[in-house]
DNA sequence: GGCCAGGACACCA
DNA sequence: TGGTGTCATGGC
């Protein structure tokens, strides 16, 4: 265990507070707004969600039985709806599979056996993959960022240029294995990065401000 | 009007 | 293997 990021954890963690994270009623709606926050604001995805919520449609069945073009109509306001829809698609189309006991599917085996298929659908990338582990599944796999990258390598975590594979490693090797602390962690790191940490490492809001300062930052 | 937001993929050298 | 273009809406 890496004692410097278990103090920037517990330094966040008072600062802010339990994030209680992902910010969605079901599992299966944070499958949904894992795949509509790529690339995208929370707030635009929360409108999304709200359209399929109204559509009485956020569930795994009805979502799926929806045209492509009614689909494309409710997530518009997350952007790229068209690529969305059509991802969001082959998703469900995978969750759907062997009876749609997509969460029990993903529990049985491996973390990472479970990763790489999720991985092979298409429009699921690493951070979706690992979001939808995390915070779906219940399943100790660290969600890695944009925030993270940029705050890890400002912060001296790991190198600038860090890829999302060396980060995730670095952070489930000096980490305990434990689901509710990677949970509570990444969303800390997303709290820490959407508000004071974006344009400078060090500033006054900041809860890390006294340890960029005593590391030079 | 420009920039950015909790990415992923196709394409090219 | 790494860099670049593309996808699109909404807030500031």
């Amino acid at each position: 265990m890496n004692k410097q990021l278990m103090a920037v954890y517990r330094a966040l963690h008072r600062h802010y507070g339990p994030q209680g994270w992902w910010p969605a009623k079901t599992n299966f709606e944070v499958c949904v707004g894992a795949m509509l926050t790529q690339n995208t604001a929370w707030e635009n995805v929360a409108r999304a969600i709200a359209n399929i919520h109204a559509e009485k449609a956020l569930t795994l069945r009805r979502l799926r039985a929806l045209p492509r073009k009614k689909l494309e109509t409710l997530i518009k306001p997350s952007g790229y709806f068209r690529l969305k829809a059509k991802r969001l698609m082959c998703l469900l189309d995978y969750l759907a599979e062997d009876g749609g006991g997509w969460r029990a599917r993903m529990r049985k085996v491996t973390l990472e056996e479970a990763r790489e298929a999720l991985l092979a659908v298409h429009g699921v990338g690493p951070e979706t993959a690992d979001s939808i582990l995390l915070y779906a599944a219940q399943r100790p796999s660290f969600v890695v960022d944009k925030y993270t990258l940029r705050w890890g390598g400002r912060y001296g975590i790991f190198k600038n240029g860090t890829k999302y594979e060396e980060a995730r490693n670095f952070f489930m090797e000096h980490l305990p294995e434990n689901e509710k602390l990677y949970n509570e962690y990444h969303a800390l790191i997303v709290r820490l990065g959407a508000t004071v940490c974006k344009a400078k490492p060090l500033c006054a809001e900041c809860p890390l401000a006294a340890r960029c300062a005593k590391r030079g930052l």
